[in-house]
DNA sequence: CATGAATGAGAATTCATTCAT
DNA sequence: CATGAATGAATTCTCATTCAT
């Protein structure tokens, strides 16, 4: 009784997202280049043969978990935007950013590591550039929405803001005060 | 006759300074992984065997290389200080860090790359974190020394704003307006 | 379809067997230092590659080889020790044993070598005293049975006397002249 | 002012005593494989270098320690010999053994070692066939007196015997009974 | 006689990738 | 779709040996 094509695609589907997750928790442990194709393996609980069935090589693999750190971070990111009035998102936007970092460091170890890689950027530079554009357009505009003077500026020193904090957050969570820092953020852009 | 004792030491020194060097480059160009203890032993024009003479292995020396970058930054930095009035000294500091972000940013693109490898950070990460609360400090001070309220929490998103630049202006050098944000920045700090 | 369980636990259970028995040759031939993995992959007919699917390391590798010793020998001492009658076994036994000596003497060098390296007796130390004791009960139980006085003192005794005689004829076996040995040592324990 | 030739000659004596020494001692812990020249050096104090000064080859120095062993052991059994008057020299030649044995488990240890290494014997083997000879022939020529029939094989056999002793011995030093042995094995012979 | 920095060939080990089933 | 045995090129690391001082 052989599977459906729905069925197959299905079961495609879920075992590439397994995968990917296992790809990510793995790259954010011990980095990308301490982490072989069988650890990944095992950590998604499936064979290594299985693993080229999914993604052509171990780089196609990274490709794809990068952009599904894109993926997850435009979704929050959008989520929050549409949630707000213009000219008075940016809170919204902080806040999101800050309650995600609290949540899942695991997330933005990963993501702060893949975009450090020279051998990484490399290759994926350019999608992970025109994207970051993307994302700082959405403070551009609401900075303009707000009235600001240079909301081009703003916008780069904003979202410069916003990832020096991720770094420094992730360097010593324990003992950083990120609600403190989060709420001096949030009321400098808020007025 | 044997070579001194005196001469053994200072040849130690410069082969070992000739070897860190090269492995800076080496690993700010191609990545750690991408890099070959054969890559580096040519680039500073030595043996392979003569590596492992002076480092353990292949992370001892990337660990070697990331306190020779926090050596180098501090020195810029303390220079900048001393150079300084008290309770003005800011200024004078975020120019140091942008014109050496602008002059030399391979150096750069190793250290965001050291900081952010779970591997290195497993075993240099206290001394990184105590190195860059030292750093901070130095913000920490003068912020008070300029009268500002909260200094600790200031300096924590100053220091945020300078990483966050710094890893902003490296993602995409030739299109970053580094010196638009740069006088932004120091023009807030400079009151 | 995958390889069913039972083929895959085979196959392993078959190739491990040859890369054992290639390395007892090998190391046999010309020392555990003097052979290389690659030179055991060799007379295995597999690449280096998968010797490490099977084994560890080399030393991983050498500690299997002496188990497999281990293994053989009682195999050989216990059919022995099954063919005779009760109190007249040691005859027999040693029949076995120098009848083995004779055809064998790759194994003997090669388990002698074994027994004296300290890196491998630091590992397998234990496993190997108890597997001595083990053997000298043979004769203990068979001194006894033949009605001798103190025959655990008599076990220990002839046991040295058998390594002893080995290590002898592995000296210079071309000049040894074992059957004269071999009958005076089983006429001194056949009465 | 130059050291005259024969404070040379002594100092050369000295220090070749000491690497020798120190690599016996390496040797025993170690092996032979697990050795560098370098513990040799550190064990003896000596530079590296100088090991090159007085052996030309790590092997040249494995043959003087060989050379060494056989030495010590040809003084020690003809020590025991010249005691004692011909026909009754057996069970001195014995307990010197034995007392040896107890006394300096590491040389027998290095000894053993060294005698079952192939990489050895192929090199050093007719030197140490030759000198097995001349002290068998002790043994030949003892019982010979003593009126013992086919005296060259009981002299193989109890050669073995001590030979065998000593590894069991070896193995296990806590657990064996090395006085009981050897009273049983001195009453043999002392008759 | 003595030192230890330097060499480089050779060995162990790793791991992305392939492939028979 | 799925498995894991098998491959072998590439890499890290070791260490006997040399040599300038």
């Amino acid at each position: 009784m052989p599977k459906t094509a729905e069925q197959n695609k299905q079961i495609r589907q879920a075992t590439r997202t397994i995968i990917v997750e296992a790809a990510m928790i793995c790259f954010a442990r011990n980095g990308y280049a301490h982490t072989t194709i069988r650890d990944i393996a095992k950590q998604a609980g499936v064979s290594t043969g299985l693993m080229y069935h999914y993604f052509e090589s171990k780089e196609a693999l990274l490709e794809a978990v990068l952009e599904s750190c894109m993926a997850i971070l435009s979704g929050v990111l959008l989520g929050a935007y549409k949630q707000g009035k213009p000219g008075e998102r940016i809170p919204g936007l902080l806040w999101a950013m800050f309650a995600m970092l609290e949540e899942d460091q695991e997330f933005w170890t990963l993501f702060q590591m893949l975009r450090s890689q020279p051998a990484i950027m490399t290759v994926l530079g350019d999608a992970f550039r025109q994207w970051t554009r993307q994302l700082r357009n959405l403070f551009t505009v609401e900075l303009r929405n707000a009235g600001r003077p240079e909301p081009e500026i703003e916008a780069l020193i904003l979202y410069s803001l916003i990832e020096g904090t991720i770094q420094q957050y992730l360097l010593d969570p324990a003992n950083y005060p990120l609600s403190a820092v989060a709420d001096r953020i949030v009321a400098q852009y808020a007025a």
